[in-house]
DNA sequence: CGTGGTCTAAAGGTCTGACCCAATCTAACA
DNA sequence: TGTTAGATTGGGTCAGACCTTTAGACCACG
């Protein structure tokens, strides 16, 4: 008789948490839950290590885990540990970075999404801006006009994308487009292309956004955007072919 | 004389990174460079103990943010250890999920956030879908007309969406819609508003989508694919303002 | 005064070494 | 020829010590 057959009991498959993913899973419900307001400190380690019964390198790792996902902030020190912290554009924006470089995309997909998102950015910003939004807006759209060296026209460039995107007051939009934005910009700057004649059609193209969002003209916003950033994709593709050897085709 | 004044010297806040800190981020460089592909062993532990000096814990704890980010996938027991692993969408998923469950985000943010998406996830599915991906969108939408009770519906909803997004050939914008399609799930099952004429309704917009994609009819496919998720859009953000007492308020 | 030195307590960071559990391989055995 | 009992190699957990960083208090000296 074989020996799978000695008692009908039968059981599936079951996983075994680790211990510190299981007292992770724990906080992380907790904090997500909203009981604890940003700031709120969590136990010492020490203090959890009595509460839980487990040892400080599970309490440690799973603190760990949670510093992460960007749910808790850990100071050193006296007065320090571990503080809630709600999970914020930034860690959108670093994983999608990961995404982007690690599975080494390709510019277009890149610019494809910048394609989707940003004339609706532009559309929400019209819609909802506060004259704060305005005032970032342009003072970022100063900032270009007035910057030196390639790099400085890049980063202030990337600026007021991302503040079209605060603008729009939606924080999921924001934070990809915090992280597209970097992936550009990281993948840019060794390119030549932009000469003083791209950077002054550029200066031109977010002023007259920047000024359909002032005027709340959202259809404006939609399209002069949408047009602004499918120029940009087509000039920095166009580069890409000539730099690269390889063209990628699809299907 | 003001006490800041005593010397010209300037210096900003300085970082002091922490070890396991130095570890993962060098572990992470090797990976994202592409130099290992997808499966290659990490050393063990105890070899990385030795090879770089540190303790054990310190080592643990680089691989565990290195865990947490997706670059590597830890498997117990022997011939286990930590292989290379490039990120996927899922982590892209679950990072927004934070987002979205930690700040309590608006759900209209989520919907302005897929209204901006998805045509251009349809738009793209027209042009680059494969026969593959034909058969897919055509089998997601079979069950979602052959399921049961809501939970089964809203779960192969989400899969043809998803499958429209992986259409796209966009793993950004993929993996993006997967995270908003997991929060609209789960946020929307408490609902009672899909009764019989609103889903057949969606499964008509989805077959007519689908129409567009496999005729490569692009115009199309983002025209019907906008006005399905606007309209879809507008019927949960009604039910919302019923059922909840608080609307906040823009601006 | 205020500037700097010193001390102390609290907290995270690191290290050591041991042991436990899981997965796999292997070789002996029925 | 299967089966099965070690043996081996790996991660997971634990306990405890020590180091480093920070905040705060206190003091001493110019």
């Amino acid at each position: 008789m074989p020996t799978g057959d000695r008692s009908a009991i039968r059981l599936s498959p079951m996983e075994v948490p680790k211990a510190s993913d299981v007292l992770a899973n724990e906080l992380r419900e907790h904090i997500l839950s909203g009981v604890y307001p940003e700031g709120t400190p969590l136990p010492p380690e020490r203090e959890l290590v009595v509460q839980t019964r487990m040892s400080r390198t599970t309490v440690r790792e799973a603190l760990r885990i949670l510093e992460v996902q960007g749910l808790i902030r850990i100071k050193a020190g006296r007065a320090g540990g571990a503080f809630v912290q709600r999970p914020g554009e930034e860690s959108v924006a670093s994983s999608l970075e990961l995404l982007i470089r690690g599975r080494q995309i390709r510019l277009a997909s890149v610019h494809e999404t910048r394609e989707a998102i940003e004339p609706s950015c532009a559309r929400l910003a019209a819609q909802h801006r506060t004259t704060g939004d305005l005032v970032r807006l342009e003072s970022a759209n100063a900032a270009i006009a007035a910057s030196g060296d390639l790099d400085e026209f890049l980063g202030n460039n990337v600026d007021w994308h991302v503040a079209v995107a605060t603008a729009s007051h939606n924080e999921i939009l924001t934070g990809i487009m915090m992280a597209l934005s970097r992936a550009i910009y990281t993948t840019t700057d060794n390119e030549g292309f932009i000469n003083a004649e791209v950077r002054d059609i550029a200066v031109r193209a977010h002023r007259s956004v920047t000024r359909a969002i002032k005027e709340r003209d959202a259809d404006a916003a939609v399209r002069r955007m949408a047009r602004h950033v499918h120029s940009y994709a087509a000039a920095a593709l166009e580069v890409e072919d000539r730099t690269t050897v390889s063209v990628p085709e699809e299907d």
